[in-house]
DNA sequence: CTCCGTACTGACCTTCTGGTGGGTACCTGA
DNA sequence: TCAGGTACCCACCAGAAGGTCAGTACGGAG
């Protein structure tokens, strides 16, 4: 994503965080439905490639959005899950995703 | 913005319709502040060029979310106003504008 | 002894976003 | 006559974002 600092306002802050194409799914994904494996994730975001999806969760994490938990195991085995941190970023993200919810039909109509 | 269609959840077609650069903080801008014309927008959001903050309102009113009201004198005068889509919009911003906000430090800390 | 599945990594390429620097038309005031 | 202010448009370009395709280590199944 693009920086733009300072920020301006809160919200540039936000989109700079979460405005990578997939990081918002990822994040819905995980506290939908709990921690996932990386496989797991992949599988329930079809279109994403492995090389993005890591990408994104590398940067969740660093940004201490998402934890990485590595089980030393073969064949591997890592356990991707919110942190609390994360889990108030997507809270602050429900009302968005509500908004684009309710009004999908309409973007899908007016968005090129 | 990188369309990402079909949207596997609301967030993905929120981030598209407002996931502009500048985007965010022009609605932002039109909320607080009032209808505002080209150049006083262009005055308050400082480092954003004209070539962009026109595609961005462009943008913007193709998605129905800001009107653009042009009065036909000389010097030419258009005012830019949010429509109450999108005002809609805004309203469910404000949480992730929040967040933003409060987390901002760290944010900036963390974030390259 | 080769293939499968896991969770990656890296080189390379394409697409898109955002930025620069020019130009337009019109009237006003000096 | 000529600079100044308004709200734009257009051609071009750099760099970032995203995607493709190949390869890695490891053990188990066949």
């Amino acid at each position: 994503m693009a920086r733009n600092r300072p920020y301006t306002c809160g919200l540039d802050a936000a989109i700079d965080v979460v405005g990578g194409k997939w990081k918002a799914t990822v994040l819905w994904m995980l506290e939908d439905q709990g921690p996932l494996r990386f496989g797991e994730l992949r599988r329930r975001v079809p279109s994403v490639t492995e090389k993005m999806l890591i990408q994104q969760l590398r940067e969740l994490e660093a940004d201490g959005l998402v934890h990485r938990e590595a089980y030393h195991q073969v064949p591997p085995k890592v356990e991707y899950s919110l942190t609390d941190y994360g889990r108030t970023l997507e809270l602050a993200l429900r009302p968005l995703g509500e908004w684009g919810h309710q009004n999908m039909a309409r973007i899908e109509a007016t968005h090129p």
